[in-house]
DNA sequence: GCGGTTCACTGAAACGAATCAGTGAACCGC
DNA sequence: GCGGTTCACTGATTCGTTTCAGTGAACCGC
């Protein structure tokens, strides 16, 4: 018995046979360019009999488009950064295009050759959050490729639009609040990052502290729950621990519960924990995570409409600043006595 | 000033011209065959001072495939599977293969889609999490694509792997322990899927209640953390509440930990909430989310074998039964007095 | 009834590689 | 010194679209 074969699909050809046009009629018809209405149903109809359905792959390199965005996580070890990626995808899917989602892993050289193969791939526009916001090489893809960036400004580049977190103004509120709640010596617990210079945020901190009379000592984390856990261990068995964690991000707050838990200690009475991000589950912890919010939803449909736009040929560039609020919890206490 | 254009990218030509050899020996050189060491030195060198990289659209054209692997998911609302996906896109990264994450959200039409368009890309294995194991489009696909499917194994299809969740057992597990900790009216709360047949791993659980004895009751939550806990809520507080909650996955479990704060009701001494999958994140609540846990990283790691050594043309075809392990933390408490 | 538009469509040339079927030259044994 | 291999490479074709530059025919106003 004669297996089905693996048959080819069909060609515009095969249409173009089908209905007696050119290929390029039939091209023209199937996207409702320069054709009568009569010959756009009539290909329709042959299409749809024999099948046919437009190859992504020559399309994209006869035309240079691929109705696809490309993603570029800072890292996807993060789950909040997880969900912003989920979150971006799901929005982009309402919009009849698709994340093609990459994860740079913190890592500035990677997230360099992944820009270029997603430049390479076609993308219609590139949504990043950047490990290294100043890297020459955003300037040449804007030049090219909408680009939106999500975080940190891109320096150089003419971007297509920015979300732009102010962290500046994260940073102020959480340290001015735990100044408040009477913290003076604070961990301060930030992703590891491989050879970037240093982040504005994390400047920001350093002067921050200046301003307030804090005694700040900072910790890198790798990503991870297990390694965060071993450098909060670390922190909280040290000689002088300090009152208060100021995490860079709910992942690695995360990782202060667990090490807190690990060694006995309770949050907030042992340790305060600030966080940064608010994930889902920050508020489901006990106690309750304090963090700074940062508004996902809103990052994802600005970001989204921006690189969208963009695509569409639009030309708004804009610069849309995140304002950060604080989500109090519970786990920031008044310091302890001791 | 003459802005440096947009400058456009070398190409095979411009190679072959600068070595004085034909575009075919430059294709064969660069992929090391059939040539010479000296004209792969001469070809190499060359590349790299016109900045040459072979376009992958092209490529793609031209030989069918791209070095990608597509990821269909089941739905990425779910954290755990939001960590499954990101561990088969690093674990994937490390093989040097990308991968392309698609979401299916639940839908079995939207799956259908997708698939179908992950085959168009030229994706050179294919890895899902089916919602529809029973879809004919499967054996039409491992046909001529390498297919591996993570969870409930496909209906007919001629696989190239599968990772098989043993449901059955995991679902065992679960309501014996429960009935042994005194739980007889239990509250099944499973992911709400559009249009799906009954998956096996439900039909399990009216068919072990039964064996054990015990009442329970189905309730199907969407998506979502608001979704899943407003689902929850309700179960709460209905007249006669269950004492024990089992969740078909550790996100919906936690949409019953939000509910009972809200509701004012303490876990597990006025509900006991047992979860599935075992996600990172079911460590650190208060109290720890007993659950079934899968080796989330066996699972990646037994994925992406399969799929890379089919992509890679090997033919193993291998089933690899995925046996759960019971977490015992401290969500399921013995049955209320009451 | 004549230049000028518009309209609906066509033919051929991209797009940038991979691949197939050679093709000469060098080398082999005998 | 002659048939047969192997080797290193070439020219042409292919992949399946899009798009550019026409091309006739119909229709326009005057």
């Amino acid at each position: 018995m004669p297996r089905s074969q693996p048959r080819k699909r069909a060609t515009i050809r095969e249409v173009a046979q089908a209905t007696g046009l050119s290929p390029a009629a039939v091209s023209y018809a199937l996207r409702g360019m320069q054709v009568s209405e009569e010959t756009i149903e009539r290909v329709r109809q042959a299409a749809a009999e024999l099948g046919y359905e437009a190859d992504p792959i020559a399309r994209a390199l006869a035309s240079g488009r691929t109705g696809m965005i490309g993603l570029l996580c800072g890292s996807l070890e993060d789950l909040w950064q997880q969900s912003l990626a989920f979150g971006i995808g799901r929005a982009l899917r309402d919009k009849d295009r698709y994340a093609l989602i990459l994860d740079a892993a913190g890592d500035p050289a990677r997230e360099r050759t992944l820009a270029r193969q997603l430049r390479d791939q076609r993308v219609d526009g590139l949504i990043v959050q950047p490990v290294d916001p100043a890297a020459p090489l955003w300037a040449q893809l804007a030049e090219t490729l909408p680009v939106v960036a999500i975080g940190d400004a891109l320096i150089d580049a003419r971007t297509a639009g920015e979300v732009v977190f102010d962290n500046r103004r994260g940073v102020t509120l959480a340290l001015e609040y735990l100044r408040q709640k009477g913290h003076r010596r604070i961990a301060v617990l930030t992703p590891t990052r491989s050879s970037t210079p240093d982040r504005p945020a994390d400047l920001h901190v350093t002067a921050e502290a200046e301003r307030l009379g804090l005694d700040i000592e900072v910790l890198t984390a790798p990503h991870g729950l297990a390694a965060t856990t071993k450098v909060a261990c670390a922190m909280l068995g040290s000689e002088a621990r300090p009152s208060a964690a100021f995490c860079f991000s709910d992942s690695i707050a995360y990782g202060v519960y667990a090490a807190a838990a690990e060694m006995g200690l309770r949050v907030p009475d042992d340790i305060s924990v600030m966080g940064y991000d608010d994930h889902p589950m920050s508020g489901l912890l006990t106690p309750g995570l304090t963090t700074v919010d940062w508004d996902i939803d809103g990052i994802v449909r600005a970001a989204v409409r921006l690189v969208v736009a963009a695509a569409d040929g639009q030309n708004r560039r804009r610069r849309i600043i995140q304002a950060p609020e604080l989500r109090e919890r519970g786990s920031v206490g008044p310091r302890p006595l001791s």
